[in-house]
DNA sequence: TTTAAAATGTAACCAATGTTACAAACAAAC
DNA sequence: GTTTGTTTGTAACATTGGTTACATTTTAAA
């Protein structure tokens, strides 16, 4: 039934053998479910009580608009597990509706046995504890970035960040193209904050060196 | 040392008796650290390694910008847990520097014999998985919203989430101005742009209750 | 009831950014 | 070297939302 080879690749497992999975999970109750290609497995809304982790296969996330129409999320293959922010809190239901795209083994672990398995084992206690904190920091971050209102500000931030105390020059490695979308802006608009930035004596670019000129008012920026 | 009436009350040990509490505490290590007024308790970057909770008197936490000036972030008090969401994860830093704001005791307990205590006690890892998974539902949600541009798509997304299937007619509970800072613009473009939305015949509003003419046409703003 | 304070509606103006379009520079493939 | 596709710089114009100011309405207090 389950797969101890490909499970312990998933984040939860990391770090625990094939063998020492396999006697784990003879200690809680759980189901595997197979699914074929189109099937729901999920809908959104409804209450997450239990642990999904694709053994086999692959699942789409959707999410429903108002209107009842639905928009891709994500991509999600074995051997990753499904909302697993989800799982505690006090909004525990899943936010996406969930469909195999191609024949699924689900393994299907139901809350109270996974604290069991928390509390059976301190790494598996430590994976789930990483996973969701390291959700939790990385939208704080992205939080963070768009508190940034204006461009120039996201910009100063990103490259203060990404020079740090010592260096003056950053390298980008990203396309400007990229670069535009992760800030959530548009390509032409980056370009030409950055051409302003330039004549302002801020910075100075070179193909993809960008020469932060002036730290002290790339600071003031970021205050305004 | 410690106060188990007061920890109890906190949301890491909610639901657990002081008697409980005392004998859980009994096998694990932690200090009890006093701090005089204006104390330095954490430096903004260092590592977290440690679960901190107040058990007497009040803190404030502060965020260090680029050029070294510090902005408060928030103000904290007994019997509040610290950074919870920085203990694990791939970044478990300080985000923020804490100090005192007035004499406080603060309970420390390392993160290994915090592992401890959450597999010694289904309620304490069930409160802690709460806690970090509630902040991390909270984030997403927050992002969600800013990811409409307009405060048009802004004002749409609130209105049919707060009416859900069934009602036509919403009513607000804050000042249009709190509206306004939680939607994070300024209370006149607030004020203007539903009285644009009133002339499209999208909503009518009476006072602090707004009533969805077309939510056809609503939804279509949020695709867009 | 009167009065003061707060909340609301609205308007004119300005700054920031998106949109569209195009040309120049560059890189990779042939 | 030429060609082709990608990346970059830039410009004109439209839209959005912030700023400021003020009148009106509502609420609360006296």
């Amino acid at each position: 039934m389950i797969q101890p080879e490909i499970l312990c690749q998933s984040p939860i497992f990391r770090g625990i053998s094939p063998e020492e999975l396999s006697e784990l999970f003879n200690q809680i109750h759980f189901q595997v479910k197979t699914y074929q290609k189109n099937d729901l497995i999920t809908i959104g809304g409804e209450i997450c009580d239990r642990l999904l982790i694709i053994q086999q296969g692959s699942v789409k996330a959707e999410m429903t608009d108002y209107s009842g129409k639905t928009i891709k999320i994500e991509d999600l293959s074995a051997p990753q597990p499904l909302a697993t922010a989800f799982l505690f809190g006090k909004q525990n239901r899943f936010p996406v509706t969930v469909s195999a795209t191609a024949d699924v083994e689900m393994v299907s672990i139901p809350k109270p046995e996974f604290v069991k398995l928390l509390q059976l084992n301190s790494l598996i206690l430590n994976n789930y504890l990483n996973t969701i904190s390291t959700r939790a920091q990385f939208l704080s971050q992205k939080l963070k970035f768009l508190s940034f209102k204006t461009i120039k500000q996201k910009i100063a931030h990103y490259l203060l960040e990404k020079a740090g105390d010592r260096l003056q020059t950053v390298e980008i490695q990203q396309s400007q193209g990229q670069l535009a979308e992760m800030f959530g802006v548009t390509r032409p608009s980056l370009a030409r904050t950055l051409g302003e930035m330039c004549q302002e004596g801020l910075i100075e670019t070179d193909r993809r060196c960008i020469k932060i000129l002036d730290k002290n008012r790339m600071n003031q920026l970021l205050k305004s």
